[in-house]
DNA sequence: GACCACCGATCGATCGATCGGTAGCGACTA
DNA sequence: TAGTCGCTACCGATCGATCGATCGGTGGTC
């Protein structure tokens, strides 16, 4: 069995200068305003068709959805993968770092396809809003292990790895805010409590890594146009359908 | 230490009578039709002032809180209540029992409520749909870690707790359902899609559990008033200021 | 012969749970 | 009023099982 040949790219998955990402999208105004980086990775945020785990993390991954990270074993992942104790050892130093590999590779592929969705929308603040809540809810149903783990397990990171994933749940969380905030100073959403109804808006769709069902009455996609709407409501914007989106 | 005294009411916690209770509310047109059962506790749902837990339970819920279940050791929990391990026992056979008892209590205690608050609103359904907001935003933030415990751990219970818990919380949803889903077709509510509105509606609420802070800028109260209105936006209902409610 | 991928056996630590106790107190008896 | 019985509320010591992790290997490949 040979597992290890698409392990590197996991092996310390953040992005690979995330000060430098971070501060070019610390805002929305700088997505927009500056339009050179959309080569990044800005027309695939739709796309999960290419994106599969490694062996063992998907092992782990779904070991952990099941029992949570304190409730997997060691030994059941490596069984999992077909692999000896040692066998995994070879690979991950420590259990713990499995659960960071996963959580990293969740955040930092939310936020790409974050920045990709913003960077398509354009200058439009409803537009960005309409595509922002459409990658959420498409991230947090095809993506839902994932995405359940990296939002579940934050207390069972130790503390120097739960402070890197805080700090990248909050920027996530910061975009929305900005994006709402900028609509409601533009007159664009009328909302009058923005702040909680971006909190709303965020945590319906994270909400969806918990029941989201593949074999359910809606796809990912159906759901995503359903949620738009509702979202849209939400902020105050009105015009449901302005241009295309 | 006398740690007992309060525990009888806490060691099968599930309603009395559950099957009655569901029976009787099993839609809130029987609820609202059937007015005589107001007298079990219609008035005192916003009330949080005499909800505390016995000490050894309030111990083992910051613990899973902090650490999850299995995070948790019996021994912390023993510590924390300034406990031996065979004192902890002589009150649970077992920590799993801990865990089931918190649960029962978060469902029953949240049905409770619900009820209250759907009897409260009488027969029209956006006041309904209004005071089961207000009621859900009040329990997930007042009773944050309770709430946050009975969402987060289902995994961890044994299959017939499970099974218990899991019909408790349908039946939670259900309730919601039937109210957005009778007022569509009474046309008090406007949203072309109740199932998904109703869904995000409770999922936005049951998350406040995951970042609701007391020393926060908002109180539940105040929370509560500006996810009514959110919510009402939501299943499109348009007369924010029907009546008092 | 150097290296990679992996394994059987086993480590010390810690887990949930249990054993056989003891201290204190109210009730009943002689 | 002294004695003691049964009961509640605990505790120190320890159980077997299992945990994450490690040791010293082996077999295959370049």
């Amino acid at each position: 069995m040979r597992l290890n040949m698409q392990l590197s790219q996991y092996g310390a998955v953040m992005p690979k200068n995330p000060a430098e990402l971070a501060l070019r999208l610390r805002s929305t105004q700088e997505i927009v305003g500056v339009s050179s980086i959309e080569g990044v990775a800005s027309t695939s945020w739709r796309d999960y068709s290419r994106d599969s785990l490694p062996p063992l993390l998907a092992s782990a991954l779904s070991c952990f959805e099941e029992q949570g990270y304190h409730g997997t074993t060691i030994r059941q992942i490596a069984a999992r993968t077909g692999l000896s104790v040692p066998g995994l050892y070879h690979h991950y130093p420590s259990k713990h770092t499995l659960l960071v590999a996963l959580m990293s590779h969740a955040m930092s592929d939310l936020w790409t396809r974050s920045e990709g969705a913003v960077v398509e929308a354009g200058p439009s603040l409803s537009r960005q809003f309409n595509l922002l809540v459409e990658c959420l809810v498409l991230f947090h149903a095809r993506q839902r292990g994932l995405a359940f783990i990296a939002s579940s397990e934050l207390r069972s990171l130790e503390p120097a790895a739960r402070t890197e994933q805080v700090a990248a749940r909050d920027r996530q969380h910061q975009l929305m805010d900005s994006i709402v905030q900028r609509g409601v100073e533009t007159a664009v959403f009328t909302t009058p409590y923005p702040r909680e109804a971006s909190t709303a808006v965020i945590t319906m769709c994270t909400g969806i890594s918990q029941w989201f069902d593949f074999e359910g009455p809606l796809t990912a996609e159906q759901l995503a146009k359903r949620y738009r709407e509702i979202a849209a409501t939400m902020i105050g914007l009105r015009i449901s359908r302005c241009s295309e989106d």
